[in-house]
DNA sequence: TATTTGTATTATATTAAATAATACAAAGGA
DNA sequence: TCCTTTGTATTATTTAATATAATACAAATA
C-alpha cells in the first residue's frame, strides 16, 4: 500500500500515517492478517524517523486496528465481532464534517449521496 | 450559545471554539446576521486568553463563516449562494470518519442512518 | 550465532499553542 | 470632544507537541 505524506500539512506525520492505514484497512487495500511494513523500512521509505512510524503503529495498536508481536511485526487485526463500540471522537468528527458540507451549500440529499459514495469506495 | 471546552483534549482550544461555532451555525443555534460574543467577553467567560478567541474568530473569518467589522464585532455570514465549493479537507475528514465507523463494526446501512440522523439534527 | 523485530532511551531542535501585558485604530455613545 | 468598546497587533514568555538522531535492548527467527 502506498502512503503519501504532506509535509506542509498541519496534520502531524504520525497522524497522517495512522489515518491512511485506517482508510487502507477499511477500503480492503490492507486485509486482516496482512503484515504492515517493518518500522525501519517504512521510515526509510517515507524519509521520516523510525520513532515517527513507531508512534503511528502504537496508536493503531492502542485503537485496536492492528496487532503487534515482537518478531512477526505489525499485522492487521481481524474485524471486531459483537456489539460495535463507536468512539465518541468519531461521531463528533463526523458531525463536524457534515456541518461543514451543509454550510458549504450542499443539500441534505447531496450530502447523503456523498456519504453513500464514500461508503461504497470502502469496499475497494 | 454555550461553548464547552475540554482542556484535556488533544484538540487545541482555538480549534474547539471554531468547531463548535461551525456546528452552532449549521444547527441554527446561531443565525445569519447574529452577533458573536465580543472577543474579551468570550475569553473571560471561557477562562482563556483573548488571543486564543481571536485566533478562532480569525480562522472562521478566513473560512468565510463569519464577517468581522472593527466596531460591530463578529457576525454570522449569510449562507453562500451558487455553486458550492467543497473543501478538500472536509471530504478527507469525512472519509476517515466513515472508515472508522466501518471498522468499528457498523454496517453500511447503520452508518448512513447515523449520517441522516446527524444531518437532521442540523436543522435544530 | 547473527539478524530482524518493535520499542525504549536520551538528547536535541523546531514548531505550535497558550498566556500575559500592553497598545493601537476605528467607530459609537455620552 | 471624551470615553468606551471593538478586533487585532505586538512583544515576550512558557509549555507542550512533533520530529529527528544515535544507540540500545529483549524476543524470536533463520
Amino acid at each position: 500500500m502506498l502512503l503519501k505524506l504532506d509535509f506542509d500539512s498541519e496534520v502531524p506525520i504520525y497522524q497522517q500515517i495512522r489515518n491512511q492505514i485506517v482508510v487502507g484497512i477499511a477500503s480492503g487495500q490492507l486485509s486482516p492478517g496482512e503484515r504492515l511494513p517493518a518500522t525501519r523500512a517504512l521510515a526509510e521509505d517515507l524519509g521520516v524517523n523510525t520513532m515517527t512510524v513507531s508512534k503511528a503503529y502504537q496508536q493503531l495498536r492502542q485503537e485496536g486496528y492492528v496487532m503487534t508481536d515482537r518478531r512477526s511485526g505489525v499485522m492487521v487485526r481481524q474485524r471486531e465481532t459483537g456489539a460495535p463500540a463507536v468512539p465518541e471522537e468519531t461521531v463528533k468528527g463526523l458531525r463536524l464534517r457534515l456541518c461543514e458540507l451543509r454550510l458549504a451549500g450542499l443539500s441534505r440529499e447531496k450530502i447523503l449521496q456523498l456519504c453513500e459514495k464514500l461508503c461504497d469506495e470502502e469496499v475497494g
